[in-house]
DNA sequence: CGCGATTTTGAAAGATCTCAACATCTGTGG
DNA sequence: CCACAGATGTTGAGATCTTTCAAAATCGCG
């Protein structure tokens, strides 16, 4: 069950449409400009190019186990990976997404503090922790990135907490097509275009806190209000995204949270 | 409302004993160890000496307003404080507890993401946040402390969203209790010792997701129960961690979750 | 002592979950 | 190409948990 040999990627659902074997240089990187490593200099960058190495996992595959040593630190490339809290007796609560450009791993860390699971076809860009932590102390560019991505993260979870703890289902739901959406969104298509919904409703109870059932009861409510177009299971489009975040209960003067 | 002058602290909560103007030296600071300074050099602490000056807040008073430029960062001392999320109509959630050594503020951000409020007397060693940013950027030390806190911070946030989206209310209850009981206890007393809960019914239901008359009621049925003693409604006593540890729903396995 | 803030408790309403049945989709093997 | 099996998704009905609304008790303090 603690396969994690490199397995050929499926076709890869997050649309770049690279696989990891067509990707090698830095400079031509699709998250070069948003990942741990973006404010590097060229001569940083092209130490980092020494010793990453990719490797790509299957849907539902593991990345990371709880408890694990903690041998590799990663970027998400394309794809996505869910970072995922359990109890005793099953219940488990998704605390995290990791979409393209996110990051994997605790530099200072011995052991994972939680399990990670690829949701699509996933493409990671690694590197050993040792020598990337003796990295992080000699390249502040790289250690200033760090804090600035883990300080968004906990913005983020701070969000998702006000969800959890104080959201109705209703809201939970419209809020988490609007975050799917407004990233789902390519620039030049229309805000009307439909996306993709990269988890089952089982996955999306676990992110939101609430049974797969109560999932698909309010997304049903949100199509026969006509909130939400529901092409397929997996297709949603949004004919109005002020009235969605409405429905979210998000303050629509607000700028979408985080 | 957003009088944030040098008010004269009410008596120190928190049972340090030891109120601002009593404080001057770093060298002699009860966070010293903790705090993000905690790494510092003497030559660093020296620096860091120079810039700082203390403020204190009295219960209830507002330390920053969601949205405000932030000006400073700064350190708590002594005292406790929380950090707040709200919604339009007035709900709000609770997605963090400050306690002494805790951060405040972020280091790049023009802007307060979340509002802060002392719960108890509070008192904070206060940096003008352009002059620490510098120092973070010639100061690997701090920059790494910082890093390192962040993380922590985030790991807990995600230990909370577990609470939040997944425990029953007596779980929610419990957790608190538990997570109170270990940061009040004194090494030296025993682990049986009543401790005081620095928070309101309703500042525990807004941190746990819930009514503060469901956190009247659970209280009221774990003390039915015989898992706590409830000797004022502000001062509890434990009798067995570990009955409380599991009617918490966490792994007695496990250490104390972050 | 008396007032406002806090806390407790009760009863009913409401939201979500649980259990169950059925529908739909997808990939596989006949 | 179709039938089938397993995974995923939908819907219903009743149970359960938490909230809401209301009243009363208690605490802290001037």
């Amino acid at each position: 069950m603690n396969d994690r040999s490199l397995s050929r990627a499926t076709p890869d659902l997050n649309g770049s449409g690279l696989l990891s074997e067509t990707i090698g240089k830095c400079s031509a990187c699709p998250i070069r400009h948003r990942a741990v490593c973006s404010q590097c200099a060229p001569d940083e960058l092209s130490v980092l190019e020494s010793i990453k190495y990719y490797r790509t996992f299957a849907p539902g595959q593991p990345i990371v186990w709880r408890g694990d040593r903690t041998e590799h630190v990663a970027s998400v490339v394309s794809g996505v990976a869910a970072i995922s809290q359990s109890m005793e007796d099953g219940r488990t609560q998704m605390v995290g997404l990791l979409l393209s450009s996110d990051f994997i791993g605790r530099p200072g860390r011995e052991f994972a503090p939680f399990d990670v699971n690829a949701v699509t076809a996933v493409t990671l860009c690694c590197f050993r922790r040792r020598p990337f932590e003796r990295l992080i102390a000699t390249t502040p560019n790289l250690a200033h990135r760090l804090l600035e991505m883990a300080l968004d993260e906990l913005d983020a979870s701070r969000d998702w907490m006000l969800l959890l703890g104080r959201k109705t289902a209703r809201e939970k739901i419209a809020s988490l097509l609007a975050l799917i959406a407004r990233r789902s969104h390519v620039t030049g298509q229309p805000k009307t275009a439909p996306f993709e919904l990269p988890l089952t409703r089982e996955m999306m109870g676990n992110y939101l806190g609430l049974t797969l059932e109560t999932v698909s009861r309010q997304i049903s409510a949100l199509r026969a209000d006509g909130i939400i177009n529901v092409d397929s299971s997996r297709a949603i489009s949004v004919p109005d995204m002020n009235r969605l975040r409405r429905e979210a209960g998000d303050d629509p003067a607000m700028p979408p949270g985080h």
